[in-house]
Parts: C-alpha cells; structure tokens; sequence
RNA sequence: ACGGUCGGAGGGACGAUCGCCGCCGGCGCGAGCCGGGGGAGGAAAGUCCGGGCUUCAUAGGGCGCGGUGGUGGGUAACCCCCACCCCCGGUAACGGUGGGUGCUCCCGGGCAUCGCCGCCAACGGGCGGGACAGUGCAACAGAAAGAAAACCGCCAGCGAUGAUUUCGGUUUUCGGAUUUCGGAUUUGAAGAAUGGUUUUCAAUCCGAAAUCCGCAAUCCCAAAUCCGAAAUCAUCGCUGGUAAGGGUGAAACGGUGCGGGGCGCAAGCCCUUAAUGUAAGAGCGCACCAGCGACCGGGUGACCGGUCGGCUCGGCAAACCCCACCGGAAGCAAGGCCAAGCAGAGAGCAGGACCGGCCCGGUCCGCUACGACUCUCGGGUAGGCUGCUCGAUCCGGCCAGUAAUGGUCGGGCUAGAGAAAUGAUCGUCGCCGGGAGCACCGCGAGGUUCCCCGGCACAAAACCCGGCUUACACGCCGGCCGGCCAA
RNA sequence: CGGGCUGUGGCGCAGCUUGGCUAGCGCGCUUCAUUGGGGUUGAAGAGGUCGCAGGUUCGAAUCCUGUCAGCCCGA
C-alpha cells in the first residue's frame, strides 16, 4: 500500500525568512530542467518553495511552470530525501518539459543535493 | 445574392484517476476523516480616467496647482455613454469634362476603360468656449505679415542732362606752321639676363580740334563745328495726387460677371434707366456668392431658414493667457482587533499636536503637573485574525424613453487565494488545415463518410465597481447604405 | 499601489524648452591615396520610417492625445 500522493499548505516553504535561511545555506545543484536549493529543517518531512521569475513568460506561463513543479514533487515525494527544505528553479526556458522529466530530475538532484548537505569524511 | 461599412454575443464539450483552496453537514477531545456542493475573463491585462470604502476633522473660505470645454440628456461620478448641431475627411455610384488608349462607323460622333473636377450614401474623425482683455508667433519668399502707411509703378507739374527734328545766328571750307588727341607702319634706343614677347621714348604717315600766318575773300547753295529757342523722346531728381497693378506666399482691408442706345465738335442733354465720376486711372453702379450686422420664423438648446442693410473688420489659444465649471489628501501594505514578550529608562515643553503647497480658519488634549504630547536610548522582536465579498449585483418579463438609461415584478447567490488555490495525466467527441486511398453519389469539375498527422487564440482574480484603451485562432448573428436583377 | 525617465544611422549621444534654418557630433562601415603589406594619417562617400498611430498648424523629431517597449525610484 503506498502513502497518500498529498500537497497540502504545510509543505510549502512561506516566508521570506523561510527562503532566506535556504539560499544562505548556499548548496544547489543543477541540471538542464532545474536549480535545486537545499537545507535541513530538522522536521519528520520534506518542504519545497518555488522561486520563477519573470524570465519565464507572463503570468499564465509561471502559473503552469509552478504547477508542473509541484505535480512533479507531489508524485515522487516519497522518493526524496526526508527533513529538508527545497527551492525549485527553472531553467532552459525555451521547452516545456514534462511531468515525468522534471519528477526524474528532482530524485537526481534532491539525493545530490542531500550528498552534498551532510558530506562523508572519506 | 453581391459589395461597402458598423456592431453584438461566444470563444471548446463529456468522462476517468490522482491532487489544491474555500463553504455546508456528520463523526471525533483534538489532529483529522467521510459525504455533498463550488472554484478565472471578455478582456481578469495595461493602470489611462471616474467612484464606493477606510483613515486623517464632519473636508470650510481664499490664493496657487491640476483637470474639463458645441447643445440637450443619462449616471454615484467621469477624459464615460446616448441623441442632435457644426466643421473636416470620404470610396462606390451619379453628373460634368474631353486629356490618354481601344473598337466602330454615317468622319464627326458614339461606346468601353483610365484620368481630372463637382456633388458626395452609409460611415470615419474632431481637448468643437474666447483672437475688438492683454502679451506674443509666422522661417524662406515678398513692397508690405496686421497696421496703416512707406516702397516700386502710374499720372500731373517743375528742374537738370542727353538724343532727334525744325528755326535763327556765328565761324570755317585752299595751303602752311605750332600744340594737343586718336590711329597705323616700320626703324632706332632703353628696361625686363638672352631669343620670342611686351612697356616707354623718338621718327614718319593719316585724321580731328584749337590758335596764328598766307591765298582767296561779292552772293547763293551745300556740308561741318559751336551758340540760342521750340517740340518730342529717354534718364535722373524734387513736389503733389493715387482709387488699376506689384512675378511672392499657407495667408495680402473677399470673389465672379456686366457697364447699353440716340443727338452734339465739345460741354452737355434725352430714353430704357443700375449705368456715375476724375487731369488720368474704378475700390463707382448693379447682380450673385462668401462673410458681418439687424429683424422675422422654427427649435428646450447648439443652430437652421428667410428678408433687409451694404459696414468687408485674417490665422494660431493642442503659445502665454481670459472665462465658466469641477477637484481636500492618502491609499486595503488604507484601517480595525487579538495574542505573545524580562520590560522599560532618560530628556524637552507651557503650551503641544493635527488638517501633507501657502494663508485664513478650525478641531482635539492640557492649562501648573499621578496627566497630554514630542524626541533620544537600551533590550527584545512573531506573527495571527479581520477588512473579504450581497453588490450603483446577475437573469427574465413588463412599462417609460428615439437612445443611453430608469422604474417595477419574479427568481438566483455566482471564486475568495495570500511565496498566492482554481491543476496534472489520459480517453471519446467537436472545429480548422494537410495527406493517402477504399467505398458511395455525380457524365464531369467535385462532394460525403472512414483512416493518419498537426493545430485550437489572447491572456489569469489580488478590496470592489463604472468606463476607456490594447491583445485575440475560430466560426455565429444582426443593423445601415449602394447599384444591378426579379416582382 | 504611487511617482519619474527614455525611445533619433550599426553603437553611444545632441537637437525638443522657444515648431521653419542642411537632423548634427564621436566611434564604427565603404571607396581612394599613402605602405612591400597592415596600422596610423588624409580625402571622399553611403547609411536615419526621429518607437507606432492620429490630430493641431501653412509647416511637427519638437506641440497635443492615444498606444507599444524598456529602465529607475518610493511604500
């Protein structure tokens, strides 16, 4: 039986504070889809904010970015590292990618990301 | 049916799985779970106007600043909407013209087409008050750019100069000499280093003028020079008149047309009469058009129509400005409430604070101190709820009104997020474009169904409304006008 | 939400206030000369719908209105 696939509002990152304390942690990755911003929250599950600018296109072209990104991290979230706080960025803006390409690249680069936040001596 | 033009409404449908945000009901101490139902637009956009709402004070007067600007309505209000007025633009069609081309014949027309002009259908555009309140602007060109004159030109008079003609008068006509001037030739000299070339001087020849001498010397004719007078013409100057005209320019005290006949030398008189006047020359007279003013009529009004007068006074205020009207400011990050936090300290002032351009004026607190207000400093810091969707609301009927719109009756509740939801992935259908063939219909061009591929716009609430503007794949509907055909 | 600025050859700017004068300056580009060649230098030349649309005016880069794009500031 697998979890409930939920989003609900508590797994949003809000406050700017909240997105501060992630870029000041100063740990991304990246490939051709996304920039991944990480830090531990120290809580039993993993947050996610997204950041889109305005590179993206108008306001009906960000809206569907944003809601791609959060249907990918809805549909793997059980795949990703637990106790940590993501920020999601676009990148090649040119293509829309899919729901399916951007859930693979998020488990890549969250588990990257998660190596790179608590690196082993050795 | 075609063409032109203007406008309206829409702008994918259904289903499955997994999700997101509110609401309602049930269960549960609670976290939460279950069920039901709802969840982007005509422009939500740009933020260009106007309001509601909130706070400042219940938003008052003047100045300043900003805005609006035909008239009458509509509206909560408007840089909005409706109707009308005026001006400008305007294609087709129509009429005119006869420029180009073609055809035709009766050789000059006809027809067709293109061009130009006029009148211009629906329609489009107009920040459409005021230029005798004032200050300004108009490059270049032009005599002159706003004020009436100057200037050119024309006319008259006077003067000067020159030319021609006429008249009158003086002198001369042959030869020689001198001087001056002009021309030609060759020679010589000098300068530029030489040659060439050129300049100057001298010599010779020719012509003209002045003076002198000789001859001749009576008159006439002719010619030439000079002087004087008159006339004409040309140029210049001065004075006066001026009422044609002045190539320019976007624009120059408006434009077009006409001005008869008879007698007489003339002045003048007579006739139909509108037909006069000057030394000369029309801005004179009349008619029409444009404009202005007065009166009459119509319209609520902007304005329109008619008659008369005969004055003819330009443009730009989207230059400053003047007039009329309107506008207090800030904005939901407005504003209100709650919880939490060790919790204050010092100073200033009798007046302080506020009305956010200035002044007037006003309001509140306090008036001799347990208070009000302001400033500074230390520590700490964290937010949450509300405002938040029932409203100038939506749908339908009826009534008033040309319309915008208003009234009334009935029904409905129709997103409320907040790093910001309204989605993701599929399936079926729809629409558009392309492709290939099987089948069917059709003589044929072609059409229908099935199959495959691709596409289906512009754009997403952020307190809420009314407008404006801009973007928009695709089809749908309607109004108005035009000519043609038919009736 | 409020306020402001800019748009002119390929690039960076001036001209706009006060409408008319040739739309100008620097760099760049092209050609020629100079050089064995290049640079430098000199001479000549090309290149501009003045963001777009409409209006006012005799006349608009300039004035007015609308619109598009970009940038900046404040809360």
């Amino acid at each position: 039986m697998s979890p409930p696939l939920t989003f609900p509002k508590s797994l949003h990152l809000k406050s700017p504070a909240e997105f501060k304390a992630v870029y000041d942690r100063k740990r991304s990755v990246s490939d051709g889809l996304l920039v991944v911003y990480a830090k531990e929250n120290a809580l039993p599950h993993t947050r996610v904010g997204l950041s889109v600018s305005k590179k993206v296109g108008n306001a009906v072209a960000r809206n569907r970015c944003k809601r791609l990104f959060r249907e990918a991290f809805r549909l793997s979230q059980h795949e990703l590292p637990v106790g940590i706080d993501f920020i999601l960025i676009p990148r090649n803006v040119s293509r829309e990618p899919t729901v399916e390409e951007l859930s693979a690249s998020l488990v890549k680069l969250a588990r990257d990301a998660a190596r790179k936040l608590t690196p082993r001596p050795g």
